[in-house]
DNA sequence: TAAAAACATGCAATCTGAGTGCATTATTGA
DNA sequence: TCAATAATGCACTCAGATTGCATGTTTTTA
């Protein structure tokens, strides 16, 4: 069991005040957060710091932008890569219309897609909406 | 075959020039296009008006808004529901990150997915980020 | 360890696309 | 023809994303 301190070291990040707490926070959300909720979780704080924040995060891999079609990035920690990093693993997410709240389904791939000739995938992302666990009472 | 004005009405769409224009505008293209696209495709042209002519062919069940993850919304014409209507054809949408262009893949639909239970879909988008046919050369 | 270099933070400001309010003009249809 | 209804133009607002720059900190290097 790392620090978190050394989690962001691991991957070249100087662990300031800031970035610790937003670490922490990232890390006690079930869901995907907007730059507004993180600002809202904090006292004092900066938007653009913790924009650049978590913009580095990003750069440096210790999160992923959730696009869930609202218009505002949403970002989420990835898993810690058990072992072996897998380059990227496409999971699929789920946008409440009911709640708002976008949550990583990790545990669920993107099935394998066939394309037309001439067209190369790199990357994708499949989003489903709809009304979460939470929301549907079930 | 059926001319555009008729297209339009069926639609309870009253047929003035610029919804017109905008329609053939659309239907000459083979891909996706954002506000700024249309706009640049008119000489004189109130973006205002292109912008609400685009959303009442949206609401109106004329064409579709594209989410391709670059931020900007972008419409394509629905293919014209041959015969019954599929209330919705979850088709797949491919955006080059090359060129730019965003690329409805009609023919491919998305594949049956399975979610943890309590999460109710209703709608889902598949977007695959890559390079396209044109850009890849092959 | 002191000065330089590199990086982090704050604050102001810009940019872009989306969307609305309201006055004006055009259509429809009684 | 007149009133009602819808379409169009223009001016604005708004939110989120992103950058420029000055200042504060940390890390390096000599
Ligand atoms: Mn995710
Ligand atoms: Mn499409
Ligand atoms: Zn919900
Ligand atoms: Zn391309």
């Amino acid at each position: 069991m790392v620090s978190i301190e050394q989690v962001l070291r691991d991957h070249q990040i100087r662990p300031t005040a800031i970035r610790l707490l937003m670490y922490r926070f990232l890390k006690d959300s079930q869901v995907a957060l907007s730059l507004n909720d993180i600002e809202s979780g904090f006292d004092q704080s900066e938007r653009t710091t913790l924009y650049r924040t978590i913009k580095t995060f990003e750069r440096k891999g210790l999160v992923h932008q959730v696009d869930d079609g609202t218009g505002v990035a949403k970002y989420a920690l990835d898993k810690p890569a058990n072992g072996k990093q897998s380059t990227q693993d496409l999971h699929l997410h789920f946008h409440c219309t009911n709640c708002n709240e976008t949550t990583c389904l990790t545990e669920h791939k993107i099935p394998h897609i066939s394309l037309p000739t001439g067209f190369i995938p790199e990357d994708m992302n499949l989003l489903i909406k709809g009304v979460c666990d939470k929301c549907s009472g079930q």
